[in-house]
DNA sequence: CTTGACATTGAAGTTAACTTCAATCTTAGG
DNA sequence: CCTAAGATTGAAGTTAACTTCAATGTCAAG
């Protein structure tokens, strides 16, 4: 298929498609006789854990890493060991999840008690500073987390200085 | 305080915190004789919550819907509303976890039971289509949305076309 | 055989979220 | 008093992730 049908089928723009494949996401596609990109159906699949992961946090650049270019070249422990930290994630996020739960309904509880005869603002503000930060935080980190060991060398920006 | 003090206390810069203020994420601080900014503890509290929203995918423009520069101007019960929807978030969140988990697991027995013999490409295929998108892209939906209801005006960037 | 839709390329433009710079001011310490 | 650390400002620079542009090529349809 041609890149416009890629880009149908995918949502994405052609631009966009082409950019991935600039910065090496996506493996260079074979040329039609015309030199025309053609693409396997696989493109499609390809395309799809891409922006899945980018939307999961990931950086195109942690992407990269992730997913080597070939699809077919993932070695059966190193996917098994993916997987299963996955799966350590899930639990993580899981039990994190609960806490913030739990404090969120909690807090309601107090809240709706005492309709208006309490201090909004240092309620506010209490809240707040409980809300935002724990579930939230716990989501952002178990989502974006690049990649648990291996490359020891490439240094990657901290988001936090 | 002043600004040095709070970028070391919140870890961030002096020039990110100068920032935030430039765009309207921290009220204006009040001044010293001098013009040196002058900070209350408080300061340290809403550079959290912004940092911590930030850390969950808010976009430094959804966190000023989110969070009004002056923290003691929430509503009763525009906050109450706020909790229960990160409640029902939470919820939804914990129930795409559960079947993410549950799958993932399933996959796991799948590869675990024939060490070799089967063609690892098409695993691999099959794995990561479902593996990214499931998990990944439901947290961070969950993460990232800006905000329910509310400020119909203002269209905000699709992030995928 | 010409039009129009779609393809190619490299280069330049855009937005978010900062950082860095340069020029100037304030202030505590030796 | 002088110096160095830290404060101020506006403006310019940086990185990621794209998009837009311009100039040109391909091809099916009328």
């Amino acid at each position: 298929m041609k890149i416009g049908e890629l880009a149908k089928k995918s949502g994405l723009t052609a631009s966009r498609i082409r950019f991935y494949e600039s910065s090496g996401l996506l493996r260079t596609a074979s040329r039609q006789a015309n030199g025309y990109r053609d693409y396997s159906p696989d493109a499609l699949v390809v395309l799809h854990i891409i922006t899945s992961a980018q939307q999961a946090g990931f950086s195109l650049d942690e992407i990269r890493n992730l997913v080597p270019a070939d699809l077919s070249q993932w070695q059966h422990d190193e996917l098994i060991g993916a997987l299963q930290r996955k799966v350590q994630d899930i639990e993580a996020m899981q039990a994190r999840l609960a806490r913030s739960k739990a404090q969120l309904i909690e807090i309601l509880a107090d809240i709706e008690a005492k309709p208006d005869d309490v201090d909004c603002a240092s309620n506010a503000r209490r809240v707040l500073a409980q809300v935002l930060p724990v579930e939230m935080k716990a989501v952002a980190e178990a989502a974006t987390r690049p990649k648990p060991s291996q490359q020891g060398r490439n240094l990657r920006s901290r988001r936090l200085g």
